[in-house]
DNA sequence: CGCATCCCCTGCCTGC
DNA sequence: TGCAGGCAGGGGATGC
């Protein structure tokens, strides 16, 4: 579910199905998700090309012809599911597992060549706007939000000045929207693992000087991008075939070094450690006591 | 302001 | 087999 990786691959899944297609349909099936849908959404959507499948952080953005950007965050459990009416892989089962069965379906997009694509979520944490263009960037859901972790503006002269002083762990640095923007509680995890530093370090004790760059706010900088990019990687590999498969989009198999993992042996090469859980703000983390420092 | 806690919702797994 | 409790990848609201 839906850190930055996992909504980058339905991002690319979606833009496949989408992009340049118009709406002929929205089937809404629920008045609301985590917040009210939009007044009016079906009508004001149906008709309506979809330009371009964009991203932020963990939001997706659909630019529709004439203005308006459909913002959607698929919370914890939000999931797309893509079927081809003109030639579905496996027959049957869209209609058997999402469209009669599935009472989580909230909304259902028909495009013009056919393709039936359904939002559902289980737990409703996820929601969708719709907003002007003018209004995008200062939306109170984009307003705020910190560099993404893989563009220039995530670099560790940055990241030095934004933990400067700061009492705070490194995981809740990481979870921090404002800060860097995408990542969640397994790619925290992951990354600090990757980077050999402990989750319940205070963050200001990686920079020596207030604002000034070091070698360990570069290395997790660096660690970041490294998890990000080896899970966009896992996902992109699996969506090649996701036509082929179920048309679920962004759930593949991606091995975790920590995530989940407690009891086993640390991965890095020459630690022996073990793998430990232990709750950090009421959340799992996952770590090696002996190499993460 | 920074930081931690609680909470929204449903499903699944575990242990009794 | 039933049931209670814990847990789940997000983030907004609240209170210290």
């Amino acid at each position: 579910m839906p850190e930055l990786p996992e909504v980058e691959t339905v991002r690319r899944g979606l833009a496949l199905a989408m992009e340049g297609r118009v709406v002929t349909r929205l089937d809404q099936r629920r008045p609301d998700l985590r917040f009210a849908l939009p007044e009016n959404f079906p009508a004001r959507i149906e008709g309506r090309r979809i330009l371009r499948l964009g991203r932020r952080a963990k939001y997706l953005l659909a630019d529709i012809e004439g203005g308006d950007t459909l913002l959607m965050h698929l919370g914890m459990s939000g999931r797309f599911t893509i079927a081809n009416g003109a030639a579905p892989a496996r027959p049957g089962r869209f209609h058997h597992d999402i469209a009669a069965h599935d009472r989580h379906v909230h909304l259902v997009f028909h495009l013009e060549d056919g393709t039936i694509i359904a939002y559902d979520d289980p737990r409703r944490f996820g929601y969708m706007a719709l907003i002007g263009e003018a209004e995008l960037e200062t939306c109170r859901f984009l307003a705020g939000l910190g560099p993404e972790p893989l563009g220039n503006g995530f670099n560790a002269p940055a990241l030095a000045t934004a933990l400067g002083g700061r009492t705070t762990s490194l995981k809740a640095v990481l979870l921090n929207q404002r800060l860097v923007a995408g990542i969640g509680n397994i790619y925290a995890c992951e990354a600090l693992h990757e980077a050999a530093l402990s989750p319940w370090r205070a963050a200001g004790t990686l920079v020596t000087r207030r604002g000034l760059a070091n070698a360990r706010a570069s290395r997790l900088v660096d660690a970041v991008r490294t998890v990000l990019m080896a899970a966009i990687a896992a996902g992109g590999s699996t969506l090649r075939d996701f036509a082929h498969a179920d048309g679920e989009l962004g759930y593949f198999q991606h091995s975790f070094k920590v995530y989940d993992r407690d009891g086993q042996p640390c991965p890095r090469a020459g630690c022996g450690g073990t793998v430990r859980r232990k709750p950090h703000n009421g959340r799992s983390t996952f770590y090696c006591p002996r190499c993460q420092k």
